[in-house]
RNA sequence: UCAGACGGUUGGAUGGCCGCUGGCAGUUUCGACUGCUGGAGGAAAGUCCGGGCUCCACGGAAACACGGUGCCGGGUAACACCCGGCGGGGGCGACCCCAGGGAAAGUGCCACAGAAAGCAAACCGCCGUUUGUUCGCAAGCGGUAAGGGUGAAAGGGUGCGGUAAGAGCGCACCGCGUUGCCGGCGACGGUGACGGCACGGUAAACCCCACCGGGAGCAAGACCGAGUAGGGACGAUCAGUGGCUUCGGGCCACAGGCGGGUUUUCGCGUCAUCGUCCGGGUGUGUCGCACGAGGCGUUCGGUAACGAACGUCCCAGAUGAAUGGUCAUCCAGUGCCACCCUUUUGGGGGUGGUAUGGACAGAACCCGGCUUACAGACCGUCUGGCAUC
């Protein structure tokens, strides 16, 4: 299990919202986007957890959350040649690490992205 | 033992599985891998002060403007901070609080109420006197400021004497002012004499006085790279004076322009000047960047803040931003239920079960402070009350 590939730029994050694909969870939402290279490159991942979510511990404590979860699920079962985005919300804190995986699960097959 | 004051420490623990990042060592197919080791806070926060550091080529002096500070002494690199005092206010007390220079340099303001708000004045009163009188009193004139009333504040306060009634009119004490002496480095304190009291408040109103202060900030700034940076094009104006000269407008001097908020001056740097237009790396990496006004300990000096000497340690360094994720158990805590004990019986305590569940909060160049947030636990010193000996 390693960590993905990470989006760090604004403009890849504004083309990725940009495609309007997305899943919404209780405890996440992904965005999807295709991206041109095919489906031989590595599938990236960016995370956005925004002000809503709470003060700097917080959010900083939802993105780890969020981060050791696409580390088990993404790297897995997700298709490759994609650009996902990872939004946290306040569920992203208190909902239990199980049902964590469990929406990062659902989240990539309504977007047809998981692979076995 | 209860209530309280002040100061300090701490800010869940252990284990399993899986990760991130700095350093060192080794291996390497130069992608990486393995081992060892370091890895958030007391406030990392707010960004409110003071510095270091960097750039603006920018050093000294004076004046003005602007901003800040404001009892005294000390500490410090410095401060608006800290320590020790002084003065004022609060508390039985331990202690706590204070934007605490100047109101006889000048100007302004003092709402409402009140007769009157800064220069003395008199609404209701009080007293004397004249006139009238229905003998209750009324009006005029004069003397007062004790009493009433208004106000945040009404021209010293309390008491005695005094008087027609009163009044610093006289006296005593207190306050205030001037002044002498004594103590203290000083803020200031003590005490004596004189003055019958003049000088209301407001400077978080202007202002005056003393002292301090250039600006911008690590996105500072430097290096690398594809590519020159005091860049290029066009237009306008001006290319001054003197000297030297190898006659190239080359060199030197003077003048001039530009250069911290302004001016003057000394010094320094720089060089045609001005206007318009064009082109130029929102790039990643490296450095800055972590050995510092550094932490800890001992001794000495000092009431203390703090300083000195010696010893010892190396202690985060990310950049869409690491320092963790998850599970289990335990330890505190909290709610509910059951049982038991106690009696300040509306309370307190214990045992068991069950549920819940970790305060405020995340380094971003680095230090010294201030301010604000903070569940709970623990320690020390002191004060007041009760009980006991």
């Amino acid at each position: 299990m390693t960590a993905p590939v990470r989006l760090k730029h604004r403009p890849e994050f504004l083309k990725v919202a940009a495609t309007r694909q997305k899943s919404v969870t209780p405890g996440l939402i992904v965005q999807k986007r295709v991206r041109n290279g095919g489906e031989t490159t590595e599938t990236r991942v960016g995370f956005t957890v925004s002000r809503k979510v709470g003060n700097a511990v917080q959010r900083n404590r939802a993105k780890r959350r969020l981060r050791e979860v696409t580390a088990t699920v993404v790297t897995e079962h997700a298709k490759m040649g994609l650009d996902l985005v990872i939004i946290g919300r306040a569920g992203t804190l208190k909902r239990p690490y199980p049902s964590l995986l469990g929406d990062m699960k659902t989240a990539l097959k309504k977007l047809d992205a998981w692979r076995d």
